[in-house]
DNA sequence: GTGGTCTAGACCACG
DNA sequence: GTGGTCTAGACCACA
């Protein structure tokens, strides 16, 4: 977690969850630690990652209840995507993609970089 | 221009700007609407407009002069982009990416999509 | 901070603020006064000291967040200049000697007192 | 004349001129182009090369004649500048210097390419 | 309590 | 007529 970095702390958190999901190093029913543990972990209040958990509730990543706290509910293999989550979220991509191509980053540059992300969430998902 | 999201005007702005030079819709050498009038025609005050040129600006993709405004610095074609900035791009690609995934799109989906958009990109700006 | 100057005032700001960095007055990781708080001690509004702060993290100089404010993320001793600074520098470097020598500062003079100021820089950061 | 850039033209023209005379290229008693022959020439209105003359006179650089037009009144020979004036260009070069070693430039750097421009000067005014 | 965003209006610099 | 600067005040996001 890079506290100097422009993102806020919470969106961090929340992206390394999801990278970790993608990544498969957490899998449906995995328990996430607890706020104040990972807060004092990361030396941030347990308010931030509170938010971050709350977040990834709210997309539908994770649940959390009193007793077991946070955990994983969907990862890559729970099943397709809400429909229309795909459309909304190309929207998203074509703007980051755009930015690459814009700055000058060659079309087939912006496919290989695309192509290689993908392939290492397959690889260490798969096995 | 969608004036209730929760991302602020003047990045939405700037994205609209970027995907028009990586669409070809503005190409090196054309002019931007100067800062009132664009902010007269989205309803936001010029300010906000500034904001986003001058990221632009920070950017390189546009140069801003008293006299003719905002006009377009360099688009797909100008040139190969900055060196470090592909690898800086890619760990915001892999965030994206890795949402899409643990939300359960598929991975070949994915990789569907990534080169839909960049053919998007390579089909308007070719011709 | 002297407001009835040509020179506007964020860059002033900014400029004693990339003195206090060069003298080693200001090291990496030390807080700078808040927006409002420098603000209120200037005289200026704390836009204002906002744009000076923004430019000086565009610089890679400071960092800003919203739990710490501005805090110095670079001085002389943090590692080398991006490649090319140094050219782009020594542009504005000759312009600025040039009027020296042309309204009659003897060239030895004008050697003699850029490097009295190096060596002000060098005295007060090397201890 | 860089058009597109953030300095203002007016002051490009006389950065421009103040070289030249530090060069050597100008020397006393030379004659500048009328300001509308050097508008057209550059391809700018002639008011700005108007204001960037009135500069080189407000700092005793040239003389305007409405006879012979702008003549360069004082070069690096012309004798010694005025009392007061090292002083205040010292503090620009202050700013400037500290920038450079601010951002990372070696003081040592910093002192050669202080030297290279100075040379620069001497070597081609010297014969 | 910190910075971020947005609005608003005034005046100036540039061309 | 263009952008640049400065002021001012409001509300929100973050921690």
């Amino acid at each position: 977690m890079d506290l100097d970095r422009e993102t806020p702390i919470y969106l961090q958190i929340r992206d390394r969850v999801v990278e970790a999901i993608a990544d498969g190093d957490l899998a449906e029913g995995d328990s996430l630690p607890s706020t104040r543990q990972l807060g004092a972990d990361l030396g941030v209040n347990f308010h931030t990652v509170n938010k971050a958990y709350d977040l990834l509730r709210a997309q539908g990543l994770i649940r959390i209840t009193r007793k077991s706290g946070a955990v994983v509910r969907r990862d890559a293999r729970s099943g397709p995507a809400e429909p229309g989550y795909a459309d909304e979220w190309q929207e998203r991509l074509r703007t980051l993609l755009a930015e690459a191509v814009a700055l000058g980053l060659d079309a087939d540059e912006v496919t290989v970089r695309c192509a290689a992300v993908v392939e290492s969430f397959r690889a260490k998902a798969a096995p």
